[in-house]
DNA sequence: GTTCGCATTGGACGAAGGTCCCATATTCTT
DNA sequence: AAGAATATGGGACCTTCGTCCAATGCGAAC
């Protein structure tokens, strides 16, 4: 495990801000990098560790918010905290529905911001958790042949190899050798394990007929 | 099923915006029932079907985000929209991140106001069919005896009988016994079902001493 | 055109799961 | 004290699952 410090990324049309805000950062042992506009943010690297976004609210061109949707259900997205000088109540509202951390107005004080970044990076990591987890029983899923997927499907909706041979038109010995092949692949250990691998692994399990 | 007309609170200290938020609600087709304080509120009636609550957060004695933090995690909690007059965008973040459904600015117009009510009463419906759901597996599992609920959870820890039948110090023919009535009790086909049901019940597997 | 992955099946066998009837001991309630 | 619920088993029996070794057919890739 390389330790990786948390990285905040800062998006901020003020200079100023961006000075002020980078030194609070790295002082308080952050990596920071700024941004002047949402476009300049998107150019930037991946960053493979814990990390999470200032951002100002408005923005020339692509606002804060747009480029929150933008972000939103991208593979790395990362928690954002806004700050805004001239916003809302409705502005922030709608940061918050969308998943925003935090909306501090400006200005406000150093305190308030290394907290909510507390909460972000907390959240972060616990996203890139899940989202390890996740990837991981998705790459073994894509390594099922489209039989051995369809077997699974019935698998985990408990159906014995009797009925699922019977649906997929084939002998009970061949589906054994399906599942014995799914339970290796899906490196489970017991029906159980699949059950959960798979739900995780957003696996539908085929209805059972009646 | 009996079609349960949604029901929508309304808790502000101002007679006039109850009168005319009451008003509007009615003519829109909802139930609706006004209180002029948090504690008033808070003697109503359980109400079974769909509902939600307009909440103002300036009111006397208990304010209307305190009145959302007692109502958490509550069995019966209700979506919250708040209404404001003299709200803040702290003030705004406090409630969405507390799990408010919006927070409107006084003063607001009525469509904005029954949008958002059709929002809170959709999570609600939600909520509800969900609670419904685990409810009725807790009940299940409550059924289970002390004996019975460990043999769950080795169950849905994956494990075979033998090794369940060392780890209790009892006979495997006595695993078997339980394993059936957990079955029975839990209303389960298959073991696939019945780690979903438990998942959803929050039984925690027992580990697997490798 | 040969090799590789995939899907398919056979036979055999042992391990595991499930169910029937039956029985005993304990504990708790009525 | 009687009865119900709980926990524990025996014996018998069948079904289901998993795996060993072995084989065939098909389409795609090289």
């Amino acid at each position: 495990m390389t330790e990786v410090a948390p990285m905040v990324f800062v998006v901020d049309d003020d200079p100023s801000v961006r000075k002020s805000v980078g030194r609070l950062l790295k002082s308080a042992g952050y990596q920071a990098e700024t941004f002047a506009s949402a476009r300049e943010f998107l150019r930037r690297d991946e960053y493979p560790g814990p990390g999470c976004l200032v951002l100002d609210v408005q923005l020339p061109e692509l606002s804060g918010l747009d480029l929150q949707q933008t972000l939103a259900g991208t593979a790395h997205s990362l928690p954002i905290i806004f700050i805004s000088g001239h916003g809302d109540i409705p502005m922030s509202v709608r940061a918050m529905k969308n998943g925003a951390v935090d909306f501090l107005p400006k200005p406000f004080v150093a305190q308030d911001l290394l907290r909510v970044i507390g909460e972000a990076l907390q959240r972060s990591r616990r996203e890139q958790n899940d989202r390890l987890e996740t990837a991981t029983i998705r790459k073994r899923l894509a390594r099922l042949t489209p039989r051995e997927y369809e077997v699974l499907c019935s698998v985990v909706a408990g159906k014995l190899n009797k009925q699922i041979a019977v649906e997929l038109g084939v002998g009970e010995k061949t589906v054994k050798v399906h599942r014995g092949r799914v339970m290796e692949k899906m490196d489970a250990d017991s029906v159980a394990e699949l059950v959960r691998l798979s739900e995780r692994g957003g696996v539908i399990p085929t209805p059972i007929r009646v």
